[in-house]
DNA sequence: GTCTATATGTTGATAGAC
DNA sequence: GTCTATCAACATATAGAC
């Protein structure tokens, strides 16, 4: 497209051949040590090693490390919305509409693993990690509008507090982020376990 | 006790009047900065500033920062295994024990949340750290085996996996650390809002 | 696009006076 | 028990050569 040749775009290489890092590719280095590390242990000397470039060179793609953490976040919030999007989070009634999101979420947490922990580990220690909860609370209250809307059509016990309700289930689904590693669990279908939970408790 | 006098033991004080700091009350000083800031985030200057000391004060009651961390984790896990010490935890059919635990859990949470909510934001990464992880994995573990009783006994639903279950369910109670603030969710009945979770799901 | 070298600030911790 | 003064180590970020 930005070429109107009949020649591939040759992505440049570097030395050992290896291709020249883009924004993204770098963005998938950082999110992960970020998330091994913690972001405030990251040094930029540690993603620079993880990386195999210098320190200056990540500043040649980024404005600083506060730039990768907002990126991160940004596609981790993406992934979130995106399932308050899809048709069947917008027809029917409101209990099965609210089944649709906790599943999907469940997938959505898994798929974004790396980005999605980064997410719920942000305190709002800075305007960017601010702002990532900010939309990470208008997510919340998206949901918590689905759980009262069941509540009013008698498909959920009228006596839990929505926002309260709300606030425990997704403590549950984030939960996720702090022991589910992929290539373990596959067996156990996690998200029909979690909709289950969330409809009807341990109950037999 | 430890002066045979009639004159009770006045504690020492400082310029200003104040009381003169001992390690624990320091550690209280200290878990908040921690809990507010981030422990990372938080350096000794902050501290001091926040007791009211310099920097080299501190250093006359703990050896370091990490000191002030495992004296504050080892309070939560306390806290914890307390819950699974009392009588209610020990007699009885599984799944009123598990609830009884669920319930105290909650409380125990509320009563130190400072310390408890410092304990699960730790990712192990320091010796302090893992041994933290270690001692709070033993926790999950017995509470497992009070789900895998339950289900034996027929009170929980044989689908779902155990551990997995108690891993759901503490993340569920575990992220009251997130949004409860004390003085705005009390007249919610927390602990039994939970438990009907637990139990019962949305279900009506 | 990547490098080496360096500027500039902050960190956890210590020494020694009062 | 608390202070002031000081340190080496490490942080983020920049400058300029290739």
């Amino acid at each position: 497209m930005t070429e109107p040749t009949a020649t591939a775009p040759k992505p440049p290489r570097m030395r050992g051949n290896r291709p020249a890092y883009t924004t993204e590719t770098l963005l998938e280095v950082a999110v992960t040590v970020f998330t091994e590390r913690g972001y405030d242990r990251t040094s930029m000397a540690d993603l620079a090693t993880a990386a195999g470039l210098s320190k200056s060179s990540i500043y040649h793609h980024v404005q600083g490390k506060e730039e990768l953490l907002a990126l991160a976040l940004d596609r981790a919030l993406d992934a979130l919305f995106a399932v308050l999007a899809q048709p069947q989070a917008t027809t029917g009634p409101a209990v099965d509409r609210l089944t649709q999101v906790v599943r999907r979420t469940v997938n959505a947490l898994i798929d974004e693993l790396p980005y999605v922990t980064l997410l719920l580990r942000v305190r709002g220690n800075s305007p960017t990690e601010l702002a990532a909860l900010t939309r990470r609370r208008r997510f919340d209250q998206l949901v918590a509008t689905l759980v009262h809307d069941a509540q009013q059509q008698g498909d959920v016990a009228a006596e839990v507090d929505a926002a309260t309700a709300t606030r425990l289930i997704f403590g549950m689904i984030n939960s996720l982020t702090e022991w589910y590693r992929p290539g373990r669990q596959e067996l156990l279908d996690l998200p029909e376990t979690v909709v289950r939970l969330v409809r009807s408790g341990l109950a037999p």
